[in-house]
DNA sequence: TAATTACTGAACCATGCGGTTCAGCATATG
DNA sequence: CATATGCTGAACCGCATGGTTCAGTAATTA
Protein backbone atom coordinates (compact mmCIF):
# COMPACT_ATOMS: atom_id res chain seq x y z
CA UNK A 1 0.00 0.00 0.00
CA UNK A 2 1.39 3.31 -0.83
CA UNK A 3 0.09 5.90 1.05
CA UNK A 4 -0.55 10.15 0.00
CA UNK A 5 2.64 10.75 2.48
CA UNK A 6 4.88 8.51 0.91
CA UNK A 7 4.38 10.30 -2.90
CA UNK A 8 4.37 13.65 -0.76
CA UNK A 9 7.94 12.57 0.74
CA UNK A 10 8.87 10.98 -2.50
CA UNK A 11 8.37 13.56 -4.76
CA UNK A 12 10.74 16.20 -2.41
CA UNK A 13 12.95 13.94 -2.51
CA UNK A 14 14.78 15.18 -5.58
CA UNK A 15 16.49 18.44 -5.71
CA UNK A 16 15.41 19.43 -9.27
CA UNK A 17 11.43 18.77 -8.14
CA UNK A 18 11.64 20.78 -4.96
CA UNK A 19 13.40 23.91 -7.02
CA UNK A 20 10.60 23.40 -8.89
CA UNK A 21 8.35 24.08 -6.63
CA UNK A 22 10.58 26.79 -4.96
CA UNK A 23 9.98 28.76 -8.60
CA UNK A 24 6.82 27.91 -8.62
CA UNK A 25 6.43 29.94 -5.51
CA UNK A 26 7.54 32.59 -7.20
CA UNK A 27 5.18 32.49 -10.15
CA UNK A 28 3.62 30.30 -12.61
CA UNK A 29 5.73 28.81 -15.49
CA UNK A 30 5.35 26.61 -18.21
CA UNK A 31 7.35 23.40 -19.31
CA UNK A 32 9.41 25.40 -21.14
CA UNK A 33 10.73 27.77 -19.12
CA UNK A 34 11.31 25.19 -16.42
CA UNK A 35 13.24 23.23 -18.79
CA UNK A 36 15.38 25.52 -20.02
CA UNK A 37 16.11 26.69 -16.26
CA UNK A 38 16.80 23.47 -14.83
CA UNK A 39 19.18 22.63 -17.69
CA UNK A 40 16.65 19.39 -19.16
CA UNK A 41 14.79 18.10 -22.50
CA UNK A 42 11.27 19.60 -22.23
CA UNK A 43 9.98 15.57 -22.07
CA UNK A 44 12.08 15.12 -18.37
CA UNK A 45 10.63 18.14 -16.97
CA UNK A 46 6.72 17.35 -17.80
CA UNK A 47 7.63 14.12 -16.15
CA UNK A 48 9.02 16.03 -12.71
CA UNK A 49 5.82 18.17 -13.02
CA UNK A 50 3.79 15.08 -13.46
CA UNK A 51 5.22 13.74 -10.43
CA UNK A 52 4.39 17.00 -8.34
CA UNK A 53 0.90 16.60 -9.57
CA UNK A 54 0.48 13.20 -9.11
CA UNK A 55 1.57 14.38 -4.89
CA UNK A 56 -1.21 17.09 -5.27
CA UNK A 57 2.09 19.47 -4.87
CA UNK A 58 0.87 20.94 -8.27
CA UNK A 59 -1.60 21.42 -10.40
CA UNK A 60 -1.46 22.07 -14.21
CA UNK A 61 -3.57 23.72 -17.15
CA UNK A 62 -3.22 23.91 -21.01
CA UNK A 63 -4.03 26.53 -22.60
CA UNK A 64 -3.57 26.99 -26.06
CA UNK A 65 0.03 25.30 -26.87
CA UNK A 66 1.55 25.93 -23.36
CA UNK A 67 1.06 24.34 -20.08
CA UNK A 68 1.15 26.79 -17.38
CA UNK A 69 1.92 24.97 -13.96
CA UNK A 70 1.49 26.50 -10.50
CA UNK A 71 1.41 25.18 -6.93
CA UNK A 72 -1.69 22.66 -6.22
CA UNK A 73 -3.68 22.51 -3.23
CA UNK A 74 -1.58 23.05 0.28
CA UNK A 75 -1.22 19.10 0.47
CA UNK A 76 2.06 19.81 2.26
CA UNK A 77 0.38 20.28 5.49
CA UNK A 78 0.17 16.05 5.46
CA UNK A 79 4.26 16.08 5.33
CA UNK A 80 4.44 19.12 7.86
CA UNK A 81 2.02 17.43 10.54
CA UNK A 82 3.88 13.89 10.32
CA UNK A 83 7.44 15.86 11.23
CA UNK A 84 5.77 18.00 13.74
CA UNK A 85 4.07 14.78 15.21
CA UNK A 86 7.14 12.64 15.08
CA UNK A 87 9.82 15.75 16.14
CA UNK A 88 7.62 16.26 18.95
CA UNK A 89 7.83 12.57 20.24
CA UNK A 90 12.28 12.67 19.40
CA UNK A 91 12.65 16.03 21.44
CA UNK A 92 10.98 14.81 24.60
CA UNK A 93 12.99 11.81 23.98
CA UNK A 94 16.15 13.05 23.72
CA UNK A 95 15.28 15.72 26.39
CA UNK A 96 14.66 12.51 28.50
CA UNK A 97 18.00 11.64 27.83
CA UNK A 98 19.56 14.25 28.73
CA UNK A 99 17.89 14.23 32.23
CA UNK A 100 19.24 11.39 32.61
CA UNK A 101 23.00 12.18 31.48
CA UNK A 102 22.65 15.08 33.90
CA UNK A 103 21.21 13.44 36.50
CA UNK A 104 24.29 10.90 36.09
CA UNK A 105 26.21 14.00 35.78
CA UNK A 106 25.35 15.40 39.22
CA UNK A 107 25.38 11.59 40.85
CA UNK A 108 29.31 11.51 39.66
CA UNK A 109 29.95 14.98 41.16
CA UNK A 110 28.56 14.26 44.24
CA UNK A 111 30.04 11.14 43.99
CA UNK A 112 33.12 12.99 43.45
CA UNK A 113 33.30 15.16 46.37
CA UNK A 114 32.82 12.70 48.58
CA UNK A 115 35.95 10.97 47.14
CA UNK A 116 38.07 14.00 48.15
CA UNK A 117 36.28 14.36 51.40
CA UNK B 1 24.45 15.76 -6.84
CA UNK B 2 22.89 14.06 -4.37
CA UNK B 3 22.22 16.32 -1.04
CA UNK B 4 21.29 15.39 2.42
CA UNK B 5 18.04 16.81 2.18
CA UNK B 6 17.03 14.25 -0.81
CA UNK B 7 18.54 11.15 1.42
CA UNK B 8 16.13 12.50 4.42
CA UNK B 9 12.83 13.02 2.33
CA UNK B 10 13.64 9.89 0.49
CA UNK B 11 13.91 7.96 3.73
CA UNK B 12 10.88 9.42 5.13
CA UNK B 13 9.26 8.31 1.79
CA UNK B 14 8.45 4.59 2.94
CA UNK B 15 5.70 3.44 5.38
CA UNK B 16 7.68 1.49 6.81
CA UNK B 17 10.58 3.26 7.93
CA UNK B 18 8.54 5.68 9.43
CA UNK B 19 7.01 3.43 11.32
CA UNK B 20 10.27 2.20 12.22
CA UNK B 21 11.06 5.95 13.68
CA UNK B 22 7.88 5.80 15.43
CA UNK B 23 9.00 2.83 16.69
CA UNK B 24 12.11 4.09 17.70
CA UNK B 25 10.72 6.99 19.38
CA UNK B 26 9.06 4.63 22.04
CA UNK B 27 12.36 3.26 22.19
CA UNK B 28 15.56 0.97 21.42
CA UNK B 29 14.71 -1.86 19.52
CA UNK B 30 16.88 -4.86 18.19
CA UNK B 31 16.98 -5.51 14.05
CA UNK B 32 14.74 -8.72 15.19
CA UNK B 33 12.09 -6.97 16.94
CA UNK B 34 11.62 -4.63 14.45
CA UNK B 35 12.06 -7.36 11.32
CA UNK B 36 8.80 -9.27 13.39
CA UNK B 37 7.33 -6.30 14.06
CA UNK B 38 6.89 -5.15 10.32
CA UNK B 39 6.78 -8.91 9.43
CA UNK B 40 9.41 -8.88 6.96
CA UNK B 41 12.90 -10.67 6.43
CA UNK B 42 16.12 -9.53 9.17
CA UNK B 43 17.94 -8.87 6.19
CA UNK B 44 15.06 -6.74 4.35
CA UNK B 45 14.75 -4.92 7.38
CA UNK B 46 18.53 -4.49 8.13
CA UNK B 47 18.20 -3.00 4.87
CA UNK B 48 16.05 -0.03 6.12
CA UNK B 49 17.56 0.43 9.34
CA UNK B 50 20.68 1.45 6.53
CA UNK B 51 18.52 3.54 4.95
CA UNK B 52 17.53 5.60 7.63
CA UNK B 53 21.25 5.28 9.38
CA UNK B 54 22.41 6.99 5.79
CA UNK B 55 20.24 9.85 6.32
CA UNK B 56 20.75 9.98 9.66
CA UNK B 57 17.88 9.48 10.88
CA UNK B 58 18.70 6.47 13.04
CA UNK B 59 22.36 4.88 14.79
CA UNK B 60 22.82 1.42 15.42
CA UNK B 61 25.36 -0.20 17.87
CA UNK B 62 26.42 -3.86 17.77
CA UNK B 63 26.71 -5.48 21.74
CA UNK B 64 27.61 -9.49 21.69
CA UNK B 65 24.96 -11.03 18.71
CA UNK B 66 22.38 -8.36 18.67
CA UNK B 67 22.15 -4.94 16.80
CA UNK B 68 20.12 -2.08 18.48
CA UNK B 69 18.65 0.59 16.83
CA UNK B 70 17.80 4.16 18.36
CA UNK B 71 16.83 7.51 16.96
CA UNK B 72 20.19 9.45 15.27
CA UNK B 73 20.83 13.40 15.70
CA UNK B 74 17.92 15.70 14.55
CA UNK B 75 18.95 15.40 11.08
CA UNK B 76 15.34 16.19 10.61
CA UNK B 77 15.51 19.80 11.40
CA UNK B 78 16.93 20.16 7.94
CA UNK B 79 13.61 18.92 5.89
CA UNK B 80 11.47 20.64 9.00
CA UNK B 81 13.44 23.54 8.04
CA UNK B 82 13.12 23.60 4.27
CA UNK B 83 9.40 23.14 4.68
CA UNK B 84 8.89 25.52 6.89
CA UNK B 85 10.52 27.81 4.47
CA UNK B 86 8.83 26.85 1.73
CA UNK B 87 5.17 26.67 2.96
CA UNK B 88 5.42 30.31 3.97
CA UNK B 89 5.74 31.36 0.40
CA UNK B 90 3.34 28.90 -0.48
CA UNK B 91 0.77 30.25 2.38
CA UNK B 92 2.01 34.12 1.02
CA UNK B 93 0.74 33.11 -2.76
CA UNK B 94 -2.44 31.56 -1.34
CA UNK B 95 -2.91 34.76 0.39
CA UNK B 96 -2.11 37.22 -2.45
CA UNK B 97 -4.24 34.77 -4.80
CA UNK B 98 -7.20 34.90 -1.88
CA UNK B 99 -6.97 38.78 -2.11
CA UNK B 100 -6.80 39.10 -5.55
CA UNK B 101 -10.29 36.77 -5.79
CA UNK B 102 -11.77 38.61 -2.76
CA UNK B 103 -11.29 42.18 -4.54
CA UNK B 104 -12.54 40.63 -7.95
CA UNK B 105 -15.39 39.53 -5.89
CA UNK B 106 -16.04 42.88 -4.35
CA UNK B 107 -15.60 44.50 -7.73
CA UNK B 108 -18.30 41.75 -8.71
CA UNK B 109 -20.91 42.71 -6.68
CA UNK B 110 -20.57 46.37 -7.25
CA UNK B 111 -20.79 45.74 -10.52
CA UNK B 112 -23.99 43.73 -9.82
CA UNK B 113 -25.26 47.13 -7.26
CA UNK B 114 -24.58 49.32 -10.06
CA UNK B 115 -26.39 46.45 -12.65
CA UNK B 116 -29.19 46.86 -10.30
CA UNK B 117 -29.75 50.16 -10.03
C1' DT C 1 0.00 28.00 -46.81
C1' DA C 2 4.53 27.24 -44.70
C1' DA C 3 7.39 27.35 -40.89
C1' DT C 4 7.99 27.60 -36.03
C1' DT C 5 6.81 26.64 -31.39
C1' DA C 6 5.14 23.89 -27.36
C1' DC C 7 4.04 20.00 -25.90
C1' DT C 8 3.25 14.80 -25.87
C1' DG C 9 3.85 9.67 -26.10
C1' DA C 10 6.48 5.65 -26.91
C1' DA C 11 10.56 3.45 -26.39
C1' DC C 12 14.82 2.85 -24.45
C1' DC C 13 18.71 2.88 -20.93
C1' DA C 14 21.23 2.60 -16.57
C1' DT C 15 20.52 2.72 -11.94
C1' DG C 16 18.32 2.03 -7.58
C1' DC C 17 14.62 0.19 -4.46
C1' DG C 18 12.05 -3.06 -1.76
C1' DG C 19 12.01 -7.37 -1.08
C1' DT C 20 13.41 -12.23 -1.13
C1' DT C 21 16.54 -16.66 -0.55
C1' DC C 22 20.62 -18.84 0.72
C1' DA C 23 24.90 -19.58 2.74
C1' DG C 24 27.60 -18.09 6.07
C1' DC C 25 29.74 -16.29 10.78
C1' DA C 26 29.87 -15.10 15.51
C1' DT C 27 27.75 -15.34 20.03
C1' DA C 28 24.85 -17.53 23.56
C1' DT C 29 22.80 -21.46 25.74
C1' DG C 30 22.06 -26.38 27.16
C1' DC D 1 30.92 -29.68 22.41
C1' DA D 2 26.45 -29.11 20.00
C1' DT D 3 22.79 -26.35 18.95
C1' DA D 4 20.12 -22.35 18.54
C1' DT D 5 20.04 -17.41 17.82
C1' DG D 6 21.05 -12.92 15.58
C1' DC D 7 22.95 -10.80 12.19
C1' DT D 8 25.34 -10.21 7.59
C1' DG D 9 26.65 -10.31 2.57
C1' DA D 10 25.93 -11.76 -2.04
C1' DA D 11 22.91 -12.57 -5.51
C1' DC D 12 18.72 -12.29 -7.60
C1' DC D 13 13.86 -10.46 -9.00
C1' DG D 14 10.37 -7.19 -10.66
C1' DC D 15 9.44 -2.68 -10.93
C1' DA D 16 10.02 2.47 -10.56
C1' DT D 17 12.95 6.55 -11.53
C1' DG D 18 15.54 10.07 -13.95
C1' DG D 19 16.89 10.89 -17.94
C1' DT D 20 17.30 10.62 -23.04
C1' DT D 21 15.89 10.45 -28.32
C1' DC D 22 12.66 10.36 -31.90
C1' DA D 23 8.51 10.93 -34.15
C1' DG D 24 4.61 12.94 -33.91
C1' DT D 25 0.29 16.57 -33.15
C1' DA D 26 -1.77 20.94 -32.39
C1' DA D 27 -1.53 25.98 -32.10
C1' DT D 28 0.80 30.34 -33.60
C1' DT D 29 3.06 33.33 -36.62
C1' DA D 30 4.94 35.07 -41.02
Amino acid sequence: MTTRLDTSFAALSDATRRGVLEQLARGDASITELAAQFRMTLTGMKKHVGVLERAGLATTQKIGRVRTCRLGPRRLDEATEWLDRYRTRWDERFDALERVVQALTREEQRNARKRRK
